[in-house]
Parts: structure tokens; sequence; C-alpha cells
RNA sequence: GCCGGAGUGGCGUAAUGGUAGCCGCGCACGACUCAAAAUCGUGUCCCGCAAGGGGUAAGAGUUCGAGUCUCUUCUCCGGCACCA
């Protein structure tokens, strides 16, 4: 008999499907998906199994939903952006356009040999000037709507890249905190001017939104925290003997009559006018200074409790006439709230740095020993005209009302979130179309200069500033333009600002008018189906949803959320249950499981090992059961012929039904079980008939694309399987004619017996008390039946 | 510390509150073979010859019936964390 030979096949018929172009975006005049992998860095080490896990799922989706009838939009692209490529040419020499472009070449043929149905005419590349003139048209966009900005900040500074780093990107990919993303370098605070995105001005939306889409609960609830929306109150409070006044913010205002006394972040501005002519002024400086040499690292390491006695009092208008000592702290952070906080010994951070600077404490809750304000409950005393009440929600609410129509509060939202910084001082990035008038003043570059495009004349050794003002032709191309004089922005794009869209562009991957026209965008988006890593979820998907709630706002777009449906592939481990990694060679190449046992059953490894979103282990010896599976279909042709179904008939059925359902709700490992109880239930068959034959190939065509391919045609056929519709199945045939059912006493099962399917309670209790060996269980007068139709029959006595 | 998720055979896993362990890997035995591989068949949670009993991290609860629901505890994973 003929071999299954997985190459030929596989190579064969990718040929045929690139030459018949059969998955080519239809036009939109039928429901559509929109279908979609988080599009990768193209890394010179190429494909790893984990991509090939998102990518297969979402292509049997894809194909799944083709056969559906939907019109089906799969497409594929590069975020080709970013560090490693600048790294290597600073180790090499090589360019980065010429080792990314060879990435891309070799990462598109690893794809190509998977038989993933992507429509390759909507490739886009974030590298390519004519898709970076979009990005750049993005930000001239945010720019002109008041939404980019340049200003001084106080920015993550990693001294080895020599660039500005986002906070998120002060975090390696082990957790470790206050380093650089990339290398790993502690990274430093610098001040320096910068490009900021508003993403704050939109952090009510990027909350609420969430509860319109369909995203895993654990994605939302990052997301949240990342936001960390938080209602409170503001107090101003008039300190002693100054003009000054230090506003507070509280998220817990039923507690704010247990606070002693404020302390004030080392870096607030108002510092150096507190203690200007003090006693204290020199010591309290020397302290700031000190603190704000820290790094960001060291200030996160040693959480002791630092800080220093202003000399200051504030009056503390929950109690008039009674004063507030004003202490600088290490633990007060300038980023969140206002800087200063009211202290208590409610909060243990406070109690804590209290007991150490011997700073007199009351209690509103409780005898004197420890009662956290965090948990918003207890008996208040001492707390004016709320004394004796119990905390509740609605109390904290009158206290407010209290507070604010009394003058002392007024009500305020504050975020963890902060404005997006996209300044880079790197070269492999789409340039920032902004230039500077000779006095110094930010331009944008008009938009018939865009592209703005990315100079090739430069030296990628980091010296301190961006390679970017290396380049003569940048230097000279902004003068002939813009006049003498006119300098060039040297700085690039954070590269999440190129993955902040590309979902738009691939509805109109070829515009040259637009990012996307506002037809082809109806037409499409938002994204239906959006499957990625889980590490994506704070940054780049809240980098998105504010460029679309900003397009939004003015227009472009009619809906609020880009990404309706959301699901993470779990990270694949290595055999000994730890993470992949090259240093520990440990890394499994697909290319090679896929030369060693072909891409359909690599596709249906990946599937079968788990539920998608799990983490779960690699395991070689594993491959060969899905390898043997395909193998058997194979063998199973020389079966096809006249015949009836017999036996075989209700799981036949239940197959086509499950299969369906559980590539719909993604559980695919189940799908792939079903489709072998079919094939051991076809094997016990003399003859499988060919109709039933041929449903199951389109039944495992979205799983293994090539073997059911070849199958298909042996079978006579002249068109593409991936073609045909999905099967429908009967439901009255899902049930087999007889059923097991389980006798139990007291919930206790004491054995089974046949009937046939939809036996009644008497006949299946008949048939039990002919039952030698149940019969003795069974009780005279049972005083309850549960009897569950073709599932179970229980006696309780 | 806070917020999520998860604990089931030797392993990956499966079970609308209804016979726990489907499907696959591995392993054992058998068939085929001079032999091996491949393939096919049988078996494979634990104790027990069997009848039977026990069993889904531990303990309690709800229920005729709990892997599944509730509470307590333990462990592991992910995220956030000096957040006012």
């Amino acid at each position: 008999m003929r071999e299954y030979d997985h190459k030929a096949i596989e190579k064969k018929w990718q040929d045929e499907w690139t030459k018949h172009q059969i998955y080519k975006t239809p036009k939109t005049d039928r429901p559509k998906q929109y279908i979609l992998d988080m599009f990768p860095y193209p890394s010179g080490s190429g494909l790893h199994v984990g991509h090939v896990e998102g990518y297969t799922a979402t292509d049997i989706y894809s194909r799944f939903k083709r056969m559906q009838g939907y019109a089906v939009l799969h497409p594929m692209g590069w975020d080709a952006f970013g560090l490693p490529a600048e790294n290597y040419a600073i180790k090499t020499g090589t360019p980065p356009q010429t080792s990314t472009d060879a990435a891309i070449v070799n990462f598109r043929k690893q794809i190509q040999a998977l038989g993933l149905s992507y429509d390759w005419d909507r490739e886009v590349g974030a590298h390519n000037p004519d898709y970076y003139r979009w990005t750049q048209w993005f930000f001239l966009f945010l720019f002109k709507n008041g939404l980019a900005e340049k200003r001084m900040a106080r920015v993550n500074w990693c001294p080895k890249d020599q660039t500005v780093l986002a906070n998120e990107q002060t975090v390696s990919e082990d957790g470790v905190k206050g380093v650089c993303v990339r290398c790993g370098t502690p990274v430093e605070q610098k001040e320096l001017s910068q490009w900021f995105f508003k993403i704050t001005e939109f952090a009510d939306d990027l909350v609420k939104d969430l509860d319109t889409v369909d995203w895993p609960e654990s994605t939302k609830i990052n997301q949240r925290n990342w936001i960390g929306r938080k209602e409170g109150v503001v107090v101003p409070h008039v300190v002693s003997g100054t003009d000054l006044t230090l506003h507070t913010f509280s998220a817990y205002p039923a507690w704010l009559f247990a606070d002693t006394f404020i302390v004030i972040a080392p870096e607030h501005p108002l510092v150096p006018a507190l203690v200007q002519g003090t006693e204290a002024e020199s010591a309290v400086m020397s302290f700031v200074a000190a603190a704000q040499k820290k790094t960001t690292e060291e200030r996160g390491d040693s959480k002791e409790k630092l800080g220093i006695f202003t000399g200051r009092y504030a009056e503390d208008p929950f109690r008039k006439g009674e004063k507030m000592p004003i202490w600088i702290a290490n633990f007060a952070l300038m980023d969140f709230g206002t800087g200063v906080i009211r202290c208590s010994s409610h909060d243990a951070r406070d109690y804590e740095f209290a007991q150490k600077y011997e700073i007199p404490l009351r209690h509103v809750v409780g005898d004197g020993s420890f009662v956290d304000a965090h948990d918003n409950a207890g008996v208040l005393i001492d707390s004016g005209p709320f004394t004796g009440r119990t905390i509740s929600p609605e109390l904290i609410v009158e206290m407010i009302d209290w507070m604010v129509s009394h003058g002392i509060a007024e009500r305020k939202v504050t975020y963890r979130l902060r404005d997006w910084l996209i300044s880079r001082q790197r070269y492999w990035g789409a340039p920032i179309p902004v230039v500077y008038d000779p006095s110094g003043v930010p331009h944008p570059v008009p938009e018939e200069h865009l592209p703005w495009m990315l100079p090739t004349d430069v030296e990628y050794q980091p010296k301190g500033s961006a390679p970017l003002g290396t380049s003569q032709e940048l230097i000279e191309r902004t003068e002939r333009i813009f006049g003498p004089g006119w300098k060039p922005e040297i700085d690039t794009m954070d590269t999440f600002v190129c993955s902040s869209w590309y979902f738009f562009r691939f509805a109109d991957a070829k515009n040259s008018n637009a990012f996307a026209s506002p037809e082809a965008i109806a037409a499409w988006v938002p994204v239906d189906l959006y499957v990625g890593g889980a590490e994506h979820t704070v940054l780049h998907l809240m980098y998105a949803r504010f460029f679309t709630k900003a397009l939004k706002r003015f227009g472009y777009v009619s809906f609020d959320e880009p990404f309706l449906k959301l699901r993470h592939q779990g990270t694949i481990l290595a055999e000994d249950g730890t993470k992949m990694s090259k240093s520990k060679g440990n890394v499994i190449n697909p290319d090679d499981v896929v030369e060693l046992y072909g891409a359909d059953t690599v596709r249906m490894y990946e599937m079968f090992m788990g539920p998608l979103e799990a983490m779960k282990p690699w395991n070689t010896k594993g491959i060969i059961g899905p390898r043997r599976f395909l193998e058997r279909v194979w063998r199973l042709t020389d079966k096809v012929g006249d015949g009836a179904l017999g036996a075989a008939e209700a799981v036949f059925n239940q197959t086509i039904k499950k299969v369906g359902d559980d590539i719909q709700t993604f559980g695919l490992n189940t799908a792939i079980s079903q489709l072998m109880i079919c094939l051991n239930a076809f094997e016990e068959l003399p003859v499988v008939p060919r109709a039933a034959f041929e449903t199951y190939l389109k039944l495992l065509a979205p799983f293994a694309p090539h073997l059911t391919e070849e199958l298909w045609h042996e079978l006579g056929h002249t068109t593409s399987i991936h073609l045909e519709s999905w099967p429908t199945y009967d439901d009255t045939k899902l049930m087999a004619d007889t059923v097991v059912i389980a006798v139990q006493v007291a919930g206790k099962t004491r054995g089974t017996v046949s009937v046939s399917h939809g036996a009644s309670q008497e006949q299946v209790l008949a048939v039990a008390e002919r039952d030698l060996k149940l019969a003795q269980y069974l009780p005279q007068t049972p005083s309850r039946v549960i009897f569950v139709p073709n599932k179970i029959l229980n006696l309780v006595p």
C-alpha cells in the first residue's frame, strides 16, 4: 500500500494552495470574521513552538469559519522594528534592515511550511516606509489633537543600551524590577525632554469598556490593576507660618479623623519652599538629594522607612486648632495621588514610620491594637460627628458629603496609569516626524513629507545620544525642506506605537491615501478573535485600545474596542518543566519536528497537548500519538466503500457535533480526542461508508489540512476540501440505540443495566430487578426514586 | 501582603452536579517475524484470589448523588505591590 509521505504531500499542497489563492480574503458580502494573531517580532532565531501553538489555533478557527460560510480575514505581518536587530548591528555592523529582512524571509518560510492559511497579499512589516509613514501619521494625528506633547520628565535610563525606557520596560522577563527589560542592567533616573502620548485622558474608558469585551477575566483584572483607578478625596492643608497649601489624597475617607501627621515625597516640588529659611533646610535638602539619587531598584529593594522632619506643621481641617507635623518620607511616591499623604495608626506603613520616629498616634476604631483601614470595617470613635457610627459603604458616602459641604475636602479620582513615554534614543524604529525651528520650537513634519524616512547613514554604536543625530542626510534634508537652522527630532518611537494600530492596516494593507479606508475599517474591524501570549496582557493591549479610543473620539471609527474576543496561548515548557531558553539548550525547533513528522502531526500534537491557555511541557515521545492517528486515517482509505455505519452511527454524529462545538469554544484538545474516538469506531467496521469518511475528512481538515486534502483528491474530488461546507449532524442519531444506565442505591453505584435508549423508569427498574447481582441491593420500598433518563436510576431506601 | 488561576494514574489530560480516569504517551503480555522495527490484539488508579472495599491536595458542609457547589487549611503558578 502507498506510504504516508508527509514531505511530498505537504509541499505539493502548499504549492497548490498558493497557486490557486484559496485563502485570499473575500469581499464582505456575507458575515465576516477577522481572526488575528499578535504579529511576531522576526527574531534571528526563528519561529518557536509557542508561535506554532497560537498560529495553529487561529488557523483551525479560520478554516472552520470559512467552511461555515464566513468571509474570513486572517493576515500575518511583522513587528519588525526593535532592539535585537539594532544590538546585532552594533555587534556585527550588519544593518538592521538586512538582518530583519533575512529573518522575515525565514519566518515566512517556516510559517508556510506549517500550512497556515494566511492571506499573504495583506502582509505588512512595521519597518517598511509604506507602513511607518502611517505610524508617523498617527503621531501627527495625536499631536494635532493635543494627545501628544513634549515635556521634561524624570525617565528611566538604561546606561548599557543608552536609551530611555517606559516604566513597563524596567521589569525583566523573570520579574526583576528596576532593570532594563532587554539587557537586565539596573535602570538609572535622568531628567530629559521627551514625547508623551496622553493615554491617561482615556483612563476611565479604558477601565469601563473592559466590561464590554470577551477577554480572559485575569487579563481584564491585570488591565484594571495597571490603570489603578481609585476614588477618594483630596484634602487641602494650610501650612502654619507660610502661605503654602498641601493637598493630600485619601482612598479611605472614613479614617481621616485618625490622622496625626503628614508625609511628603522627597521629589515634591513644594519641598524647597517648605523648608526655605528654616533650621531644617540643609538637613532636609541633603536628605532629598540622597533620596533622588537612588535608582528605582534601590528604592524598591529596601523597604526601610526613612524620613526627616521638616520643622513645619499643617493645620488639621478635621480637628480645628490641632497641628500635624510634616515629614519627608521615602515611601511617599510623587507618582501616585498628590505626593502628600495624611498618615495614621491604621496603616501598617504609616504605623511603622511613626514608631520609628516616635510620632504620636491615635486610633478611631478598636481598642488601640492595630486595625487596618483597608478593611473599612469597625465602629468609629473620636471621629467628630461620626463617632459611634459603623463603617459601611453608605457611611463613607455620607462622610464624603459632609467633608465636601464643610469645605474640608473634594472628591477626586486618581490613577496609577501614567502617560505613555514614546521617545527612544534608538535607531531601529519609526522616526518621530517632528522638526525644530531655530529657536527650538517643535513643528510637525507636514503630511506631504511622509514617510519621514529613517536615514541609513548612521553610526550604530551608542554614544549617549540618539544615533539619528549622526546622520548627515537627515540634517541636510531638514534644512533643505524647512530652512537653515532647522533641526530634526532624532529620537524614534517606541515599537509599541507600531503595534498599536497594525490591525487596522490589515483591513486595507495597500492603501496609500490612508492608514485604512473608512469602508475597509467598517467592513472588517474590530477584530473578532485575537490570540497571543499572555505576556501582552498589559502593554500592547492597553496601547492598542488607547489608539482605538483616540480614533473614536475624533470620528475615524465607530467602535470603542479593537479586540472583541481575546484568548491567550499558554507557554510551552521544555521537557523538564522549565522554561525553554537558549542558554539551557532545551529549545525545541519546530523545523526539526516538522521535518521528522510533518506539519499536520506537529499541528495536531500541539493542539492535543492540553487546553490552549494552559502552561504545558513538551514531550517528544508524545508526538508519536498524533502521528499514528494520521497514519491510521491514511490507511482507513482502504476500507472505504459501500456499507452501513451500523454501530458507529451515534459516535459519528456525536463527532460532527462535538468537533464543531469544541472548535467554537477552543476545546481543540477534546475535539482531537473525539476525532480519535470516531476513528476507533470506524476501524471496528468491515467497511467505512464513503459519505461518512468524506464527512470525517472535512472535520479533520482544519487540523490536518495537507493529509485531508490528499485523501480528498484520492477519493476523486478535483476541488479543495478547504472550500467545502462544514458538515451537519443528525440530531436524532446522537444517542446509540442501547444505553448503559448506572443503578444506584442511596447514591452508591451498585451496577449497570443495558436498556434501549429512552427507556422509562419502570422499564429500567424491571431490568435491574431481573439482574441477580443487582437485585440483592435494591430496597423493597424505596422512600425516593431519582431517575435521569439514559443516565442513572437511584433508589433511596 | 493583595488580586486571579490551578491541584485528578508513571506522564499530558478528560468528565451539562449523575458509573472518576475518556483520548493519547509510557509500560506489560500476546500475535506477526529467523530476528528487530512497524503494525495489530489484550491489560494497565490502589488493596484484594475473589466477593468487595478505598480513591480526584487535607478537612468540614449542602445534596438522593460532589472532581464539579459552599466554607476552612495547605501547596503550586500568574499578576500587582512602600499605591496613601
